[in-house]
RNA sequence: UCCUCCUUAGCUCAGUUGGUUAGAGCACAUGACUGUUAAUCAUGGGGUCCUAGGUUCAAGCCCUAGAGGGGGAGCCA
């Protein structure tokens, strides 16, 4: 019996054992005990359920269960049994009981109630196992696994870009500095400024903030790419849809215009949403109770008007509102928003980048749906983005979604080599960085585009999380690089 | 980085106008209970009131500074 090969608690749950002798392994939830019954809710993260294991006690002896606490890993063997309480199908009938770690309860944090998410940032170690990090960290995997069957499935190739780069012409960000050098006794060169020629790479790196570039470079070659990797950015912000640390996904193909680009972003958060719809119904269902409960606690007016799996059915069933930056700001000027001075800045005139005050207005309260903003002024955009016939704006394109904001942000590039060469002589940007990326406009280039998509950002709308630091198992923010 | 709010038991929080020995629920321990569902019932232990300084006869409560955290803004994905 002690060789049994161990069952997930998924497929127990699942598929009908009764009947069957089987092991389980996983951690205790919670021990409910009477004079001649102990119950135990096992759980091995395989599925959000528990599985019940009922004992005579009178057969193992109190010790046993005495050093059986919240948190304690056990493995248990016995019989499937039908269950004679309404709160499961079957459970297991323990015939041979383990202990293979004890939790001291005076020292374990978690304890079968709720918890606050900012408590359990604090102990990020163990917070997978309560049934919300557990549940998000399940729905994240199904997400990144669903990215890469989309674009495999397209006819994509997975293009792996360098975390560590040479060039600081991405302009996305402030960067994170990778060196060998002594940080207590820096070479100087004759200038008196670091020497770098005597650091590992012999020149200034960084980590990426965007493997874009590269992946254009991709798609100069293999028509359609796509990038799925870590990302960092060493901006101070401090908000609920930041980290510096974070995952994207960046698809980049070659003959795209930008009406394809947006065609393809929309079809892929379609298809991400539909399939943790599919494929984590159990999960999603905990999440949307979950933030049903958070919803109560907060005034009627910031109430969400759908529940999260309304919300995510409601995304897959209608197309996302496309519309001009300069249509948006119309409706911004217009609305009796504008008028009464209810935006903190108000707009006025063309060329204004939009607050996040005029995006959340555009999409929670004008259209209610996701929308797609193109066509921005070249000057509040990137160099590389595609100047448009009317000589001031860019096809670009980002995507608002309610409670998030930008979710993606994307273009055509521009692929005309005297344009882009002007344009990054007027951002300042030394052409010596960017010589590989201007060849591919000098050799063979050809219209094409490509987009961003902030995974977390992604994961925060599906799991209907607050904060995107409850999204990522260990998060990087200012001031904070724990575990 | 800016604005704003918060910090009291392991957790979630109450604490009146500044006034005796700082409370509750959960958790934990002990006991009871013949099948529970974050079990229930009884009893018990558990406190650097974030830190430092100040005002006062007297500070959890008022003032100053600092630390940590939340929310919003900017930057963006």
């Amino acid at each position: 019996m002690k060789d049994l090969k161990r069952t997930k608690i998924k497929h127990l749950l699942q598929e009908n054992e009764v009947g069957q002798t089987v092991n389980i392994k996983g951690w205790v939830r919670t021990k409910r005990d009477s004079k001649n019954v102990v119950f135990i809710a096992l759980n091995d993260g395989s599925v959000i359920h528990n599985m019940q294991v009922v004992a005579d006690p009178n057969r193992f002896g109190e010790e046993l269960f005495k050093s059986i606490h919240t948190g304690a890993c056990l493995s248990v063997t016995g019989e499937i049994t039908p269950s004679q309480g309404s709160g499961q199908k079957v459970e297991l009938a323990a015939a041979q009981i383990e202990v293979l770690g004890t939790a001291d309860p005076e020292q374990y944090p978690l304890q079968p109630k709720k918890h606050s998410l900012e408590f359990l940032r604090e102990i990020a170690h163990l917070r997978p196992r309560t049934n919300t990090f557990s549940a998000i960290l399940r729905v994240r995997h199904a997400m990144a696994y669903a990215v890469h069957k989309f674009f495999n499935d397209k006819g994509f190739f997975y293009l792996h870009t360098p975390i560590i780069t040479g060039s600081d012409a991405e302009g996305a960000g402030e960067m994170f500095r990778v060196t060998t050098l002594d940080l207590h006794n820096l070479p100087k060169n004759e200038q008196g400024g670091i020497d770098f020629t005597q650091d590992f790479f012999e020149k200034e790196t960084n980590l990426t903030v965007s493997g874009q570039l590269e992946g254009e470079l991709g798609a100069m070659a293999l028509s359609e790419i796509y990038t799925f990797g870590p990302t960092f950015r060493a901006e101070n912000s401090n908000t609920t849809r930041h980290l510096a640390e974070f995952w994207m996904i960046e698809p980049e193909m070659a003959f795209y215009d930008i009406n394809d680009n947006m065609d393809l972003a929309e079809e892929m958060l379609k298809y991400l949403v539909q399939y943790a719809l599919d494929n984590c119904m159990e999960d999603l269902e905990f999440l949307n109770q979950r933030a049903l409960e958070e919803e109560k606690n907060k005034k009627q007016e910031e109430r969400s008007e759908m529940s999260l799996l309304e919300r995510l059915r409601f995304v897959v069933e209608n197309d996302f509102q496309r519309l001009t930056y300069t249509e948006a700001i119309d409706i911004l000027k217009n609305s009796n928003h504008n008028k009464k001075k209810k935006f903190q800045f108000l707009i006025e005139a063309w060329g204004a980048d939009l607050q996040s005050e005029h995006e959340r207005y555009l999409v929670e309260k004008h259209f209610k749906k996701p929308v797609i903003l193109t066509n921005y002024p070249k000057e509040i955009k990137s160099f590389y983005m595609r100047e448009n016939e009317d000589g001031k704006t860019v096809a670009a394109m980002d995507i608002l979604f309610p409670g998030i904001g930008e979710i993606v942000g994307g273009s055509q590039r521009e692929e005309r080599y005297e344009k882009l060469k002007q344009r990054v002589q007027e951002i300042g940007i030394k052409e010596e960085q960017v010589w590989w990326y201007l060849d591919t406009r000098k050799f063979g280039t050809a219209p094409h585009s490509g987009f961003g998509l902030g995974f977390e950002r992604m994961i925060l709308f599906i799991t209907g999380m607050g904060n995107i630091r409850d999204v990522i198992p260990f998060p990087r923010t200012p001031g904070n690089a724990e575990f």
